[in-house]
DNA sequence: ATGGCACGCATGGCGTGA
């Protein structure tokens, strides 16, 4: 089973791009972050020669998710749980294969000591919740999506420049730390655990991607039984060159299913 | 040290992103 994700900054300006990739590399999963469209606006026509299954929750302008499978989802849950503000356009749990897969936008945060720094802190650690209630580290499951946290030092440029960073900040990288150690791990890094490969690259400093000015905060993460079958995975860097990309790009994992 | 670009919108500037 093959799986991606991929922040689109806009869905309906990315058409042709997330066309191109299915396309290409015939994901049998696709996640998308940002897609800024509500649901009755949503390009459905343009999606479904595609032949893939859609699942949406949007609003207008802003956040935004969705997911594309080839068959179509067991089950499907919106947003988190708990009573508190559902946040539907941030979070989809779809069931394909008997695997829950759960797509999320983590909040961005603004800046720290913010509202919204505060919110990005408690939705990671309402999200933890979320996976204790309704999943368990011994199942089948993979979270993925915009994480909004570069994790390790390796995962931002010029990490000594960002430690205020709401992306990057020590509070920030522990809250995910905290949500991670439910039961995932990172696949990614599991397989080249050395290697320095970013997934975001600034629009603002037109110059990031050729000198390599990125963070890696899109990340892949899977439980035990199936981070040890996940043999393959990667970033395509090549979207993001690509005339309209976003300002992230596309990270996949393979996972042999038994 | 600062800002830079892109996107959406009860749009002609502003809020948001990271």
């Amino acid at each position: 089973m093959k799986i991606a994700t991929y922040n689109v900054n806009s869905l309906r300006r990315r058409l042709p791009v997330v066309l191109d990739w299915l396309e290409k590399e015939k994901p049998d999963v696709l996640c998308l972050q940002e897609t800024k469209v509500q649901d009755s606006e949503f390009p459905l026509m343009a999606l479904l020669p595609s032949g893939y299954e859609i699942t949406y929750r949007g609003m207008k302008s802003y956040n935004g998710v969705a997911v594309l499978t080839r068959t179509k989802p067991e089950s499907v849950r919106a947003g988190l749980d708990d009573g508190g503000e559902p946040d539907e356009p941030r979070l989809l749990h779809v069931v394909v294969n008997g695997i829950a897969i759960i797509n999320t936008y983590i909040p961005q945060g603004f800046e720290i000591g913010s509202p919204k720094y505060a919110y990005k802190l408690e939705w990671l650690k309402r999200l933890r919740a979320y996976f204790e209630k309704h999943l368990s580290p011994s199942l089948p499951v993979i979270w993925c999506g915009d994480m909004n946290v570069a994790p390790r030092a390796m995962d931002v440029h010029s990490p000594e420049k960002h430690l205020k960073h709401v992306c990057y900040h020590e509070t920030a990288r522990e809250a995910y730390a905290s949500t991670v150690a439910w039961g995932f791990y990172d696949v990614f890094v599991r397989l080249y655990p050395e290697r320095q490969q970013f997934t975001f690259w600034d629009y603002r400093a037109p110059s990031s991607l050729d000198a390599n000015k990125g963070w890696r905060i899109d990340h892949m993460l899977a439980t035990a039984s199936l981070a040890d079958r996940c043999l393959r995975a990667d970033v395509d860097v090549e979207p993001r060159r690509a005339r309209d990309a976003s300002d992230h790009t596309f990270l996949w994992a393979e996972f042999s299913l038994p």
